[in-house]
RNA sequence: GGCGCCGUAGCCAAGUGGUAAGGCAGAGGUCUGCAAAACCUCCAUUCAGCGGUUCGAAUCCGCUCGGCGCCUCCA
């Protein structure tokens, strides 16, 4: 089976097709950094760099691009509305693009624990004014945009695909749309391309229309085609952004000539208590916080239990759920790697499942069924490993384990055995051998004494017929 | 008002025409000095409700009830 993506623009899964053949390009609608990231900025990375190690997993070279927005638009699409980075830099007392910096940051740190590999390319939209004045230059010449008084919107009723993608018709938005206090728009459908910068507005920078600022929409259409071409594969982003913020992008990209994304992919919101999560309400949990409580592989884990466009409730209740399942897994997978010498490997004793799991991945990324297969897996590796397994069959354990909750998944790293060293390996194994002479000679107070101390420590012994065994908690 | 989505066991969550995956929690059992882990068994005659189509529906259609998203900034 090959890789089926849901693809929102035609809302159907369809086969996948590159346009270049192994090559695999990739846009994803990144953070405006203004503020801590919370656990829905979470959800799309992890998704994306999954897509991004199934694709390569499958043998594609993928180049995968995330802008960052930081050059403060306005908290309000009317001409009314304070600058987010502005806003923000007053009140810690900072400038503008400090506050940009600290939260590009804070996000992408975030992102690293969560084990989301760093995007091939990350364009910031102050780093492209140039290129957004000129699509917007062009837009005016081909006849799509127009300038009012140091402003220039794209004017929708000049094309007459607007709507494609969130499958909205352009004339039922007339009456839906909000109407604006001040705006300088012939149409209140027309979105900015480039804004006028008022005398107090910080983030500026020279056009041809005076100071001012670049429009939301306008940095995703310029720095996804320069970075990946006229036509790109696949463009991702949460499915708040289908519209207007796609639909704006689609309609200025192609207004210039570019053929733009092929496939559109749209994750589901993450609610918390059954409402979306949201800065402006403040209804939100951030991830510094979460991280508190969890491992943020847990937390990585725990979304993938759930697929991508499905809505993802967050409870901790939930997530401790997830925990103890990876638990489960983790434990095994340590115990295979332990018994596995690193030779051969019996190459047919994971066909079956391998297979499951790569149906189960091409199906959409239906990572919550790539999942049971592991437990599927797990089940029938604790049995076999009750049965004294041969060599070859524990190490295609191991290799199973380490590509697929390793290599795709990537919440290996929160097995505790990568964090011990050599010595911790000495000292467990001495008090494991006096405990079990205690226990030979029926000396249980001193052999529960060590267990217990060890408990404290945070570090779990177990007995088993062939010796006891440990691991940190 | 327009566009769209969802409602599956105590909780989380797949499945979208062929007779209900998986995880967590819970109950019983095996093993064990005890414990833990692991394994085995059990845990939805049923998929919000009511009608319809079909040999067959959780899956398709209609209606009803409940919840949510977008149409402002938002992952």
């Amino acid at each position: 089976m090959a890789l089926q993506l849901y693809n929102s623009k035609t809302r159907q899964k369809e086969l996948f097709k590159p346009i270049t053949e192994g090559h695999v390009g990739i846009y994803k609608c990144g953070p405006t950094v203004y503020s801590d990231p919370h656990l829905g900025h979470a959800r799309g990375p992890i998704i994306m760099d999954t897509l991004k190690r199934w694709l390569e997993h499958s043998g594609y070279s993928v180049r995968l691009v995330e802008n960052v927005t930081d050059v403060g638009h306005l908290t309000d699409d009317g001409d009314a509305g304070e600058d987010k980075l502005q806003k923000r830099a007053k009140l810690e007392k900072l400038e503008p693009m400090e506050i940009a910096e600290k939260y590009f940051w804070a996000y992408f740190d975030a992102m690293a624990a969560l084990g989301v590999q760093r995007p091939d390319i990350i364009p910031k939209a102050s780093g492209h004014i140039p290129e957004q004045i000129e699509m917007t230059e062009e837009l005016i010449k081909l006849g799509y945009a127009y300038e009012r008084d140091g402003s220039v919107y794209f004017d929708v009723s000049a094309w007459e695909d607007y709507g494609e993608l969130s499958g909205r018709n352009p004339n039922d938005l007339v009456e839906g749309t909000r109407v604006e206090v001040r705006s300088d728009k012939d149409d209140p459908r027309d979105f900015a391309l480039w804004k006028r910068a008022e005398p107090e507005h910080i983030m500026r920078w020279n056009s041809p229309w005076g100071e001012g600022f670049p429009g939301w929409h306008i940095e995703c259409s310029v720095m996804s085609t320069k970075y990946l071409g006229d036509e790109f594969d696949i463009h991702g982003g949460g499915l708040d952004l289908i519209f207007p913020h796609h639909e704006c992008e689609i309609a200025q990209a192609r207004a210039a000539g570019k053929d733009f994304a092929r496939y559109w992919l749209h994750w589901n919101m993450i609610t918390l208590g059954g409402e979306k999560m949201a800065k402006s309400k403040n209804h939100f949990v951030t991830l510094e916080d979460l991280f508190k409580q969890f491992d943020p592989l847990v937390i990585r884990f725990h979304l993938l239990r759930s697929h991508y466009r499905s809505i993802s409730d967050f409870s901790e209740e939930s997530v401790q759920s997830s925990a103890q399942g990876l638990k489960r897994l983790l434990d095994t997978y340590q115990e295979v790697k332990r018994l596995s010498s690193g030779d051969a490997a019996d190459s047919d004793a994971f066909a079956a499942l391998r297979q499951a799991f790569g149906d189960a991945m091409d199906d959409d990324l239906n990572t919550p069924q790539a999942i049971a297969v592991l437990f599927d897996a797990t089940r029938e590796i604790n049995t076999r490993l009750s049965q004294k397994p041969d060599g070859p069959y524990l190490n295609a354990a191991t290799m199973f384990y380490e590509d697929y909750l390793g290599k795709i998944f990537g919440v290996l790293a929160a097995n505790p055995e990568t964090a011990k060293g050599d010595m911790l390996d000495g000292l467990l194994e001495l008090l494991i051998n006096q405990r079990q002479e205690a226990r030979l000679k029926r000396d249980f107070k001193t052999s529960d004494a060590i267990r217990d101390s060890l408990a404290g420590l945070g570090i779990t012994l177990e007995d088993t017929t062939e010796g006891s065994r440990w691991k940190l908690n």
